[in-house]
DNA sequence: ATATAATATGTG
DNA sequence: ACATATTATATA
């Protein structure tokens, strides 16, 4: 028997080996095997299973990894389609499928062959000691007797010379299932009962008796030290001590209440039946749910979950990375209790990976968690939900870049599923979805605490008034702040940069600090006292002089940070309790629901914060939100810069008033006339999506039509470009209906010391584009050293 | 991705 | 002639 194995390697190909007859297990697809490449050894994937290869001689199968295969059928052909699409090899995304915690564990072994080694005497006296005693060690081992170059060359003579061997010992999973020591009852000694006084041995079986098993731990807690009881209770055969697989957890110490369902609003409810009705037909549909924030969604998700686990079927919810705050997860758990796996990223690895298997094995048939959720082993799929599915967190940013919402929505179709896309501000391509009639559009139009959505308002920042000695605060929002510390509520300020201020200007030249590894200005952050790239990890201590004029003048702080807004709001209201919330200011596992915590403990009366403080959480106390600078994710280089912004603004807007309180929402900017920011001072998601269609279409962009970007960097400038100009040759005879943009220069010019220059390509419908790509790119590009060309299908990051 | 063989380039 | 850098090629 032959198998095909998929390596996580760049290549197209997969690669046959033999199966060895030795074993007693039959090879099937989805199992992850080890096997010999080249001179190493690499886990992979059967893909399938054959009695012929055209290829010889084959080499063998060396290990299994596993007994069970840990790709379904289902798995294996999505991510398949997804290598497909996304123009990158099976292998990578298959690897891409699983928890990090399954990765291999490959340790490197010296054996020393020979009894002799020429020139021993030349090493130092550890290094002697160990080739001496050992007939094998690890690398670690020996580079921990830190080696000079004598040494190392001597060891890679030896190796040339075959008088040592490096072998890769396989050495497991990086995350072990976690077993504990279980006690189960099997009978009770009778003659131990006459004893007038209470034996260890009687406290056990009394402790027995309760539940048939538990665990040893449980059981040293009533009897201290009982091994020996235990002992030889189990030489009498009255007790049977195993091991016994838990599942390790996230939020395990901190279970939520019991939560009951509510009885859903009319409006909850005709979604909910119609979602309900699909799923009970158990045929492929996706709707676009379109819920003002405060809406009830989540409730409408709950029921629809609960409906799914009432007809046998398994549920997959995706949530963005940053709203998968305790209180989501908690909902679903407190619901659900163990039929809920979350995954994502601030798990550990022994928890996802737990989780995961749980997912495998059929003890949890609901799925929450972020992007590479997707793939979770879920069996017989009735129902995908995604929600916030606009947030841009789903398009993953590195190979395989793929985008989950997209995935899920073929993962729905394949698995005749019903999916339920959810948001207060659909993206384009969806509402274009539903224009087409492929996606059907359901509304959520009331919010279920505030009839009425908060009013929101925009300051122009050209001619109002502002604040004496902080510029960046005008009268107005200042006043409302003011109002609120009155009146015991609280204020959430949104500014969508980190840091102290985003340019150090040299007092006499005005010369700029700029990363030396990236093509940008150095973020001045005063916390840490330094000048941080917010690109590469470049730090640096805030200089005495500047870098071009050598002037010690004292630098000028241009511009604005949430770091400075917080230092800002502190001098002003020296008696408000002020919390930054930023990527800064976390820190820890759980720092995020902590801080989450403290504002709904209402301990704090201002927050200033990016990002994160746009999702999430309801805060019922917040009815005043503020920004401080719309305009910053306005500004960039990228056609979606103006759809962010909505949602931005959108998102952040609806924080405010979610109790019985009116919200207000104060937006300060330089362009109050921009359609981003007059429909989201509207609320009007319609309005918006309508012009920005128009407008779209027009320009002749998504989702109009499909793109891919084609990336290429080098340390080299010229030979960046080069490149570039080699791949747009390439493109020279496409159909007529197909463009190509650039080369360009990317907007971020140098990143992490690579110059980038890009090339895009549009055409008409994704098929055609993957047609054409398939077709020029069978012939790979011919790379010199580190060049590097990335393929972005469906590009988010145009930057 | 990574290693090796093959080839080009540099040095005195 | 030799070391060193670059490129081509294969991995089953």
């Amino acid at each position: 028997m032959i198998v095909e194995v998929a390596l996580n390697l760049p290549l197209q190909k997969t690669f046959d080996y033999s199966w060895p007859e030795e074993l007693d297990l039959d090879p099937v697809p989805g199992l992850r095997v080890l096997v010999p490449f080249s001179r190493r050894k690499m886990g992979g994937v059967i893909t399938s299973v054959k009695n012929h290869s055209d290829f010889s001689p084959l080499r063998k199968v060396e290990k299994l990894i596993e007994d069970t295969p840990s790709m379904t059928e289902e798995i294996l052909e999505l991510s398949r389609w997804v290598a497909s699409y996304y123009f990158c090899s099976w292998g990578e995304v298959l690897n891409g499928t699983l928890p990090g915690g399954m990765g291999l564990l490959l340790r490197l072994e010296i054996i020393n062959k020979s009894n002799f080694l020429p020139g021993i005497e030349r090493l130092g006296k550890p290094f002697q000691e160990i080739v001496k005693n050992k007939t094998r060690w690890t690398e670690e081992e020996w580079n921990r007797k830190t080696p000079g170059t004598e040494e190392r060359k001597q060891l890679a003579e030896w190796l040339q010379k075959g008088l040592l061997e490096k072998v890769q010992i396989f050495a497991g999973q990086r995350s072990r299932p976690k077993m504990e020591r279980w006690v189960r009852f099997l009978k009770s000694d009778e003659s131990n009962r006459s004893v007038r006084k209470k034996t260890k041995k009687i406290q056990i079986l009394d402790r027995l008796a309760k539940n048939n098993e538990c665990s040893w731990e449980e059981i040293r807690n009533t009897v201290p030290n009982p091994a020996q009881a235990l002992k030889n209770l189990e030489k009498e055969g009255c007790v049977q001590i195993f091991e016994k697989r838990v599942f390790r957890r996230f939020l395990e110490d901190r279970m939520p209440p019991i939560e009951s369902f509510q009885q859903l609003k009319e409006d909850q409810q005709n979604v909910f039946q119609e979602v309900g009705k699909n799923l009970q037909e158990e045929k492929y549909k996706t709707y676009l749910l379109e819920g003002v924030t405060g809406s009830g969604k989540t409730e409408v998700y709950l029921h629809t979950v609960r409906l799914t686990q009432e007809l046998g079927k398994s549920s997959l919810v995706l949530v963005p990375e940053i709203s998968l705050t305790p209180l989501l997860v908690n909902r679903f758990r407190s619901r659900f209790g163990d039929a809920v796996a979350v995954l994502h990223s601030g798990m550990d690895d022994g928890e996802r990976y737990d989780e995961w298997s749980r997912v495998r094995n059929g003890l949890s048939s609901i799925v929450v968690g972020a992007r590479s959720a997707v793939f979770a082993p879920l069996k017989n799929l009735g129902l995908v939900i995604v929600d916030e599915e606009h947030d841009v967190s789903y398009k993953q940013g590195e190979t395989p870049r793929y985008h989950a919402r997209d995935v899920a929505v073929y993962r729905g179709f394949k698995a005749k599923a019903t999916v339920l896309l959810g948001s207060a501000t659909p993206s384009l391509e969806s509402s274009y979805n539903v224009q087409l009639g492929k996606y059907h559009p359901l509304y959520l139009k009331k919010r279920i605490f505030q009839p009425t959505l908060p009013e929101v308002r925009l300051i122009n920042l050209k001619h109002c008034d502002r604040q004496k000695g902080s510029p960046f605060f005008s009268i107005e929002l200042l006043d409302a702040i003011r109002q609120r510390l009155l009146k015991k509520e609280q204020t959430l300020i949104f500014l969508n940069r980190r840091g102290f201020a985003p340019l150090m200007i040299c007092g006499e030249c005005n010369e700029t600090h700029t990363c030396p590894n990236c093509s940008l200005s150095l973020v001045f952050h005063q916390a840490v006292g330094g000048l941080k790239c917010h690109h590469c990890d470049y730090f640096l201590i805030t200089p005495q002089k500047c870098p071009a004029c050598d002037s010690s003048e004292s630098p000028k702080i241009v511009g604005s940070g949430t770091e400075q807004i917080e230092t800002e709001l502190k001098n002003i209201y020296p008696n408000a309790e002020v919390l930054r919330m930023d990527r800064d200011s976390l820190h820890g596992k759980h720092a995020l629901s902590k801080m989450q915590r403290r504002i709904h403990d209402q301990e704090v009366d201002i927050v200033v914060g990016t990002q994160l403080i746009t999702k999430g959480h309801d805060f019922p106390n917040v009815t005043l939100v503020g920004v401080i600078l719309a305009d910053l994710s306005l500004n960039l280089p990228d056609f979606r810069s103006g759809e962010r912004t909505f949602q931005l603004l959108t998102q952040v807007a609806g924080r405010a008033g979610r109790a019985e309180k009116p919200g207000e929402v104060l937006i300060q900017t330089y362009n109050p006339k921009h359609h981003s920011l007059q429909c989201a001072k509207d609320h009007d998601t319609l309005r918006y999506l309508e012009i920005e269609l128009k407008q779209r279409n027009l320009l002749k962009i998504p989702p109009f039509l499909s793109m891919v970007l084609i990336l290429c960097s080098s340390p080299s400038e010229k030979r960046a470009e080069t490149l570039a100009f080699s791949v747009r040759n390439r493109f020279k005879k496409l159909p007529p209906s197909l463009t190509v943009i650039g080369p360009v220069e990317s907007p971020l010019k140098k990143l992490r010391n690579r110059y980038r220059w890009q090339v895009l390509i549009k055409a008409p419908d994704a098929s055609m584009l993957k047609c054409q790509l398939n077709r020029l790119m069978k012939e790979p590009l011919k790379l010199q050293k580190d060049e590097l060309l990335q393929i972005d299908i469906d590009p988010h990051h145009l930057i």
